[in-house]
DNA sequence: CGCCGACTTGAATTCCTTCAAGTACGGTGG
DNA sequence: CCACCGTACTTGAAGGAATTCAAGTCGGCG
């Protein structure tokens, strides 16, 4: 291990430490794992659909989604992901990918084998168990997604996607959720929301006309907060003050 | 433990049994949970959401969904469960429910408290593995739903549940997933599909009229699986062949 | 037998998509 | 440094899938 790949595990643990109380030996059984860094490029495939990858990626920095495709070639977005998220713990137990893992930035991941994250498992049970809570807070956003797109009109769509995305900027430290950039395209909210790129432009439009957010390219600053919350009927709880 | 108690479990033993290799000893653990037996009428609340639930529901027989609601009344299911199904393992680690269990049918069901379920994962850990999975796998299916309401047409988003019902039907050992009864009325099944009740009546008709599935009253029978399929973009992996 | 919930059908409306152009920006190479 | 090019963004107009509203019909159950 080089000195300075002693960090690059240091927002996971972060997160897994807000999940679980971990102690000195978790993080260092952490910190020990065998990883494999790569910088990608943006738009890379990380994980296909269908295959049976031997490896789980540590999205150490740059952003990431998953997604699925219909056989018409529609495409699904059904998470994004920020640095210090672990893609694919779900290997360990299911061997086969049931979607997609890709960059939406150059990026900067680490890839730890399955069988590495077993022994993990095994060895630490409060690990283990930080890893589950995770598990079971995405299938929390999940749920909250389904709902989003199956029960929500376009612009309460995209405000809810807002929302989550400066809600869990924020609680993984990335600092000030009123003001960011989206690392997304249009086309990509669109993606995430089951609408189109050209609806998803025309609800941003309205939504800095209604005042409740300002844009600059893909610079987002909330203006009114409880006002989006309220146009996106966003209740945070479904994160579990985590995630 | 009454004598007939213990065949309470068989199919949530057979479900687990199906997810990860148990010996004698693990079933019996799971046979030995102290569990309170109740049969509640259809449509009762088993778990409402952000509430704090000190049990998990088995559900011994009948049918239940989980489902959401926005702040305007939409109301969303997000999964239909039959028996041998046990809801809410997650409040083993999070505490609040986020979103409501409700039967569709009059039930049977077992709670076991959520100390009794800790204290069974704790001392089996294939047990523990298996429920794992299975929560691995309600991800995998909640994602296949964002993409069924996100990014297909009525059409096929009806057929997809068809194909998912009667497939999880007979991976659960109901029988024949070529003729069954649904257990939803065409209102949760608009629910569960973001659909309304009234566009979800038109398309079973016109699913009819395609000659893929014929009705009677509740039951269907699929009458063309391959064709109901390529309707539905069904493929299913995404069910990891359990569920 | 009568009632209620579930199902059925038609017509008007709406939200979102599709199609079609065109603009602005960032990056690349001369 | 600037011209060029591709991708993302923007805007308008027409079309379509699903909703909404409204009025029934059917069937099981008390």
């Amino acid at each position: 291990m080089a000195a300075d790949s002693e960090d690059i595990f240091w927002r996971a643990i972060r997160k897994l430490g807000r999940l679980v109380e971990l102690d000195e030996a978790d993080r260092q059984a952490v910190r020990n794992l065998d990883a494999r860094i790569a910088t990608v490029a943006a738009n890379d495939l990380l994980v296909v659909d269908g295959d049976t990858p031997a490896y789980c990626c540590l999205l150490i920095d740059g952003y990431a989604c998953r997604h699925k495709e219909t056989s018409g070639g529609g495409r699904q977005i059904l998470s994004f992901h920020l640095a210090g998220d672990l893609l694919g713990v779900q290997h360990a137990l299911l061997p086969r990918a049931d979607h997609n893992v890709q960059t939406i930035s150059p990026a900067t991941i680490a890839r730890v084998s399955v069988a590495a994250l077993r022994a993990l498992v095994a060895e630490r049970p409060r690990v283990a168990e930080a890893l589950w809570r995770d598990t079971l807070i995405e299938g929390s956003i999940f749920r909250e997604w389904v709902l989003n797109v199956g029960r929500r009109d376009a612009m309460a769509r995209i405000a809810h996607m807002l929302c989550e995305f400066a809600a869990r900027r924020e609680a993984a430290g990335f600092g000030s959720p009123e003001r960011f950039e989206l690392p997304m395209t249009q086309e990509q909210i669109g993606d995430a929301t089951g609408l189109t790129s050209v609806h998803v432009n025309r609800k941003l439009h309205e939504l800095a006309a209604r005042g409740v957010i300002a844009r600059d390219r893909r610079h987002v600053h909330i203006v009114e907060w409880p006002g989006l919350k309220q146009i996106a009927d966003f209740d945070a709880r479904y994160l579990h003050a985590a995630a």
